[in-house]
DNA sequence: AAAATTCTTGACTGCTTGGTCAAAATCCGA
DNA sequence: TCGGATTTTGACCAAGCAGTCAAGAATTTT
């Protein structure tokens, strides 16, 4: 029995299968972070994952079959340390390792955190539901931690989302405007440790602010 | 003699060539910004901008050249406030300033910021040489000035130029990511005030930090 | 009002796009 | 090693794409 091969993710894969998708999937972050949902094209995708179209569509069964599931995989991957926040721990301790954890990430897949910010700038069509369902109670959950550590004095009295916006927003810049960073600081940005001084830079102002104490 | 018609913004332009110039670049901008430059279709601006594609094709010569004076004029607007950074004036209050306006630009026009951000994202192709020269120099200059107030006292010790990175990330966000900010915020963020409110909190974080004074 | 100029359009072209199909090549367990 | 299942491919198609062209409509100039 022909077994329509292509199946879902689920279930198993053959060695060839598995490798396969791998190579798509590497290949479609690459294409659509940079040429977004409709400037990407299946042509462009197949060829940077080294195999004819007729082939790579023969594992995913059209575009937007390769973008949701890239950008499915993106967000559990962000979701993780996001709910990993721990009401228990020490606030600052546990945003500085929130932070961090978010600009390691921006540093070593920028591919990933592009292909995101595409999706919400093109007004989220796919990905909606998900940012008013899931992503909003979860936002919600750790706005209401991060307003009991304010009310207990243990952080200065900030408004909860839009700090999580700011974390958002400070560290994913780093990979969304990557070519811009690089183009104002030169060869810098690529040198060993660079990633170490941004993240202490963030955390500094994040933390202290930039009114002298 | 038969004048070419659509010449550069340039010269004196008739009644007509300013109205539909200002039309077609009102609907490039939203084309654009969603659908990025290869997404977007000529075809798409001018139904948006409610005449032919080859009337507007009359006013711009081609796709490229839409997309280019749509960018271009953007950058101009963003520079002015940043070049508006005064050496002389009381450090926080600059700052304090500069990201107040930066905030109202994306409430205002976050079209074009995501215009931008787009262009950024695709590795900056048409502006990259912007980027490493004008902008380069405008950003050393500025850093340079924030170094002086540090070494002065008036500004706690941050590097200078992941401070201004900061600032254009965290203003930036609401306009870039709006439809995220929009779905975890639900209709909190269209309310009059809220603008107000995400400024406040910016500025408090950036300002002050989150750590308890 | 006539002439010259500017503005607008539909029809068209060559090229790219996402996706199908049937057949060939390869893989893998018996 | 054989036979069925999986993997890979080139040829193909209809729709969408950026841009051209010649001719008609509107506007301005004289």
């Amino acid at each position: 029995m022909a077994q329509g091969a292509a199946r879902a993710a689920s279930g198993k894969q053959s060695r060839i299968q598995t490798q396969n998708r791998a190579l798509i999937m590497r290949a479609a972050l690459d294409v659509f972070s940079t040429d977004g949902y409709r400037g990407a094209t299946v042509d462009r995708i197949a060829e940077r994952a080294g195999m004819s179209k007729t082939n790579l569509l023969y594992y995913y069964r059209s575009k937007e079959d390769i973008y949701r599931t890239a950008i499915e995989q993106t967000i559990e991957d962000w979701l993780e340390p996001f709910a990993a926040i721990d009401p228990e721990g020490d606030p600052i301790e546990e945003l500085r390792r929130y932070t961090t954890i978010k600009l390691d990430m921006s540093d070593r897949s920028p591919e990933a955190s592009r292909l995101f910010a595409n999706e919400i700038q093109r007004g989220a069509p796919l990905v909606m539901e998900f940012l008013t369902t899931r992503l909003k109670s979860l936002v919600d959950e750790k706005a209401a931690v991060i307003r009991r550590w304010i009310d207990a004095g243990r952080l200065a009295p900030v408004d909860p989302y839009h700090l999580i916006f700011a974390i958002w927003a400070t560290t994913q810049h780093y990979a969304d405007f990557e070519a811009q960073v690089q183009a104002i600081l030169g060869g810098q940005a690529k040198k060993p440790g660079f990633n170490e001084q941004a993240a202490h830079a963030v955390l500094s102002i994040l933390l202290n602010g930039i009114r002298p104490r």
